[in-house]
DNA sequence: CGGCTGACAGATATTGAAATCTGTCAGCCG
DNA sequence: CGGCTGACAGATTTCAATATCTGTCAGCCG
């Protein structure tokens, strides 16, 4: 056994590691054992922090998910920005962070591809925030005059789902087509024109 | 060998076949050799139609395809119905006939889903033909006066992505959620708002 | 005492040998 | 003669034996 770090084993570390493991071996390689052996420690230790192998691996998800979350929370509640222009912007920065993440580590991506798949629940509370923060937007639009939407949540819905092309990672071959940005441009604009007052 | 049949072994025989055993085998178990048995030849004859196995699936694919292909057609053709009530129509109705398609017989469906991704070639084909159909309806609508876009095919396209949930196969676990409706609904609403002049 | 270890049972993944399939073609049969 | 057959080589799939992994827990060690 490797010489013990004096470091306690706390759960921030075992997910750090955890990250660092399904980068190096992928999402099927992956195993606990694996996790174990990068901390030096047995793997029994891992279980008295995480009930089971899926536990850990949803929480490394909803840990890589919370980051998208934040920086696009810094745009939604930005002053100062008119409300169509910054759906423009938050959907924007949405786009250029998926695109961004996809095209610097596909490998990487693709592992987040798969756990994405596994954890639909933590999934699905992730993409409640983004609506909240849709809905936040667009309330703002209606508030000012600016936007129009008999139903302030189901607009917001409806252009989340209408952009789906551009966020969601099963269309990530799409996005490093030439045209992807004119198309995305061109979706962009058609929803906006149709949330316009 | 089973009594040869006095018909001759034609492509179109070839195909109704194929499907035939690919709606019995599934995608992955469904062989050349298969298709040969059921038609009470050698699996050499079918080649002597198809160059390749992929060919003989592809030409499946492509037979499929087609059917929708012909009853939108008929909706985006049809005289007397003003655009915007034709573009809703139209999207429903591409809609309806998955969501049927993938009700009525969802393990049929998940073998056209595998067909779908090996060849994405003819799907391609397909999408542009849809796009052209969706081309026309707007077209119709901006010399009528009652839609505007200033980039006609750019719009149909943009419609045809802001619409992928309720179309692309990828989706169909959604489509039959208890909100799908709701959500189809305030898409197609956002997007002719979007499209009216 | 309390966190950690390591052996264990059952579940899952890997491996390599055997079986099947794809695509070709020389020759048969009508 | 011309469409069809069936044997063949190489590629792919299947299957069962083997190895590894997951999750538990009695007991060790600081």
């Amino acid at each position: 056994m490797p010489s013990a770090a004096a470091e306690p084993l706390t759960p921030e570390r075992i997910l750090e590691t955890t990250e660092e493991v399904l980068r190096r071996f992928g999402p099927t390689k992956a195993t606990v054992v694996d996790v174990a052996r990068a901390l030096g420690v047995s793997h029994g230790s891992v279980y008295r922090h995480f009930p089971s192998k899926a536990a850990l691996r949803e929480a490394v998800t909803d840990r890589w998910l919370a980051k998208s979350v934040v920086m696009l929370e810094g745009i939604a509640s930005a002053p100062g920005e008119a409300a169509p222009s910054k759906l423009e912007s938050w959907l924007e920065a949405l786009f250029e962070a998926k695109r961004h993440k996809a095209g610097d580590d596909p490998e990487l991506f693709a592992t987040y591809t798969v756990l994405l798949a596994e954890n639909s629940g933590v999934v699905d509370t992730h993409l409640t925030e983004l609506i909240d923060q849709l809905t936040r937007i667009i309330a703002e639009g209606v508030a000012a005059g600016t936007l129009a939407a008999p139903d302030v949540p189901a607009a917001a819905r409806a252009v989340f789902d209408a952009t789906g092309r551009f966020h969601d990672p099963q269309y990530v071959a799409e996005w490093f087509s030439p045209t992807i940005t004119t198309e995305f441009e061109a979706v962009v604009a058609l929803v906006i024109r149709g949330l316009r007052a």
